[in-house]
DNA sequence: TGTACATCAGTGAACGCGCGTTCACTGATGTAC
DNA sequence: TGTACATCAGTGAACGCGCGTTCACTGATGTAC
């Protein structure tokens, strides 16, 4: 129908963002590219002016995903002013959120595609585990003292920690709201004294009195 | 056609243990009734026969899922002949093991059925509550000391990060199994340090008198 | 600056396909007498 | 114990549906002159 480049652009990333957060919720499966390109304001025929083919779109969809994710961490990580914690303390209380938890279109592509991404074709898979490669390197370096690898396996254990405990919170938030509660706070709280020995008594006392 | 009753239920038992595997291995969506009545060795218009619906055998496979994990537990608990290890660290060591990443399909439902439960019918996501919260329990009482709420709490942290682990592990394979194998090594080598910590040091000289 | 035309994003119908579900029918099983 | 018959698991074709992909066509955009 005769389109400015510039639109042309735009439909696409349209196409992209829409996947982005409706293959987290429902699964790519189960998103046809009708309703893809609807949302991006077109119909279905003009899909394969952008991609080869749903895969190519998945594959796409991984790569923004992994960008979106590490944007994630490094603006996480921030302080906002007068706020004395680490950076990873930061990170942990927002991973193991009720907040990150409810909010799996824009919250960590990680643990949203982690159940997934194994039925996914090639180029997403290695898309998701460049992104996980990433993750682990930023965290080892927001983890002090000790050697490399040491700060390394405590970044994959850790990171490794809060992964299941926001997948098993919300596989069960629906059906059980009280476990899923339990999972996150239990973890969160088990890993912000983890990180910091020192912590975990006060964190522990904080918890306490505020019961 | 004309069948013996003890024939029938011979069928109905086939077809919820086609799906076990099959829902598993390639996801609940991307398995049809035909494949599944043809692996039972029917045609696809008895399946109903059986099942109001697709979603009433989800919820069927999901219960025998669980009982099976139940069963694995259990079993991988028992101690061999002359092994000194505690059920604990025998359940860590195969929970994190290449055998258990390898075999999705008789391996810890929990795990192989964390990414998709959210997306399945009510009664499933009820079943694997259900299997969840049995699960900590179990663990909680293989975590020796401490009053009862410290081990329920050592329990959920343990198991989040076995499943994050085991995830993560699977998720990235075949596509990097040097990371893949990383991601076990390093979560089991701390579980087994965290659950004993006089265990750590020794666990770690071990493995470095094997390289 | 104005005109002629090639480009190519989007249209909308069609393709073959497999899905979950329904249904009239079959015929061995298993029961009632 | 033998016969008549109701039960019901399995058959196989059909239902409407939505899927990913293809394709001839449209017409505004954007370029070449």
């Amino acid at each position: 129908m005769g389109v400015s480049k510039q639109q042309a652009i735009e439909n696409k990333r349209a196409i992209v963002e829409a996947a982005e957060k409706l293959f987290r919720e429902r699964g790519v499966a189960a998103v046809g590219l009708a309703e893809l390109t609807k949302a991006a304001g077109f119909t279905q025929g003009g899909f394969y002016n952008h991609f080869k083919s749903k895969d190519a779109l998945v594959a796409a969809v991984l790569e923004k995903a992994m960008e979106d994710g590490a944007a994630l961490l490094v603006a996480g990580v921030n302080a906002a002013k007068g706020d004395t914690s680490t950076p990873m303390q930061r990170y942990i209380a927002w991973y193991l959120s009720a907040d990150h938890r409810a909010n799996i279109e824009t919250g960590c592509p990680l643990t949203a595609y982690a159940g997934d991404i194994r039925r996914l074709g090639k180029e997403a898979r290695q898309a998701y585990a460049r992104g996980l490669t990433w993750n682990f390197d930023q965290l080892a370096n927001l983890i002090d003292g000790e050697n490399p690898q040491e700060k390394r396996k405590k970044a994959i254990t850790l990171f490794s920690q809060m992964v299941g405990a926001l997948m098993l919170s919300r596989a069960v938030l629906e059906v059980d709201s009280a476990l899923a509660d339990e999972i996150l706070k239990d973890g969160c709280q088990e890993l912000l004294g983890t990180i910091r020995p020192d912590a975990k008594r006060s964190q522990r006392t904080k918890k306490r009195s505020t019961r």
